[in-house]
DNA sequence: TTAGGGTTACAG
DNA sequence: CTGTAACCCTAA
């Protein structure tokens, strides 16, 4: 991990999952076209939108070229792209650098206000701590949040309210996709290099079948339908453990889908305009978790 | 335009 | 030096 390149900011990646989500995998350019996600991933062209997702997707074939006797030959690339901005100047009181626990990932710009610089720093302090302790504790099931809370106390100074900071930035790497929570357990969501000896508890399919919603919309739901219908293919040929993984994955994704309807819902109650777009978008959304749901892993809040 | 291979750059 | 993430190139 590092800051590389241009980093991906968590407005990005939520972006993007969200495009996923309506879209589809693999439909860069509908994403970019999408007005609202637009405006967060005007930097990123489609490649670049590919390249992420497989980055964040937990590549399958790491060709990494290494095996390659590569030397010597320097191609003085300047930096492309020197967009960004200021770096929001965080000057929190000395300890406890901890901020933003924002409520809304996504950056809906609606018609109207044209806001350039929405750039949020990248993760803080108590994030990467947190997923150090999370991965230095090493739990194969995942890890209480009084666990880590006791793994941070005992490698750092305990601040005063700390464990509403740390409830706080759960959520918030939990929402960007950087943790997976089950069951009140926080795991590294990404890559996972160890393969986990013994086979996951099987996650059952509880296909909930039931009917919450009739969406009208009927445009939104056939687009989501043969989305969904593509995934669950897919999820019949994978082995246990990946489809344990995807399925994971699916409820993170989920969340942080739900969040973003969220945020698009309240948005629009601001806004009569974009009242219904988010409207769709949040039922689209439902109904991508009503038919993700299927491992009941969201039981508690 | 997209998927995949490959390269460059940075962090540990 | 190795791993990872962004970037680049090219075939399909």
């Amino acid at each position: 991990m590092g800051a590389p390149k241009q980093r991906w900011t968590s407005e990005e990646e939520a972006a993007l999952r969200a495009g996923i989500a309506k879209h589809g995998v693999g439909n860069w350019r509908r994403i970019l076209n999408d007005p609202e996600l637009s405006s967060t991933l005007h930097y990123r062209s489609n490649v670049d939108l590919k390249d992420k997702w497989r980055n964040m997707n937990g590549i399958v074939s790491a060709s990494g070229s290494r095996e390659k006797g590569r030397t010597t030959v320097k191609k003085t690339r300047a930096t492309p792209k020197n967009n960004d901005h200021s770096t929001t100047v965080n000057t929190v009181t000395s300890d406890a650098d901890d901020e933003n626990v924002d409520a809304k990932p996504i950056a809906s710009v609606s018609s109207g206000a044209l806001n350039t610089s929405n750039l949020k720093k990248p993760h803080s302090r108590l994030g990467n701590i947190i997923m150090e302790a999370i991965k230095n504790l090493n739990e194969p099931t995942g890890s209480h949040r009084t666990t880590i809370a006791d793994y941070i106390e005992e490698q750092y100074w305990p601040p005063s309210d700390f464990d509403h900071l740390l409830s706080a930035k759960l959520k918030d790497l939990t929402t960007s996709g950087k943790l997976i929570k089950v069951n009140r357990k926080y795991r590294i969501a990404p890559s996972s290099p160890y393969s986990e000896g013994r086979s996951p508890k099987m996650l059952l399919l509880e296909d909930v079948q039931r009917e919450p919603f009739k969406v009208g919309s009927d445009d939104s739901k056939t687009l989501t339908r043969s989305q969904v219908d593509a995934e669950l293919a897919h999820m019949a040929t994978m082995s246990a453990e990946a489809a344990a993984v995807a399925a994971a994955r699916a409820v993170a994704e989920a969340e942080a889908i739900m969040a973003e309807a969220e945020a698009a819902a309240r948005e629009a109650e601001a806004a009569e305009a974009d009242a219904q777009a988010a409207q769709a978008f949040a039922e689209a959304a439902f109904l991508t978790l009503k038919n993700r749901n299927a491992a009941k892993l969201m039981g508690q809040a």
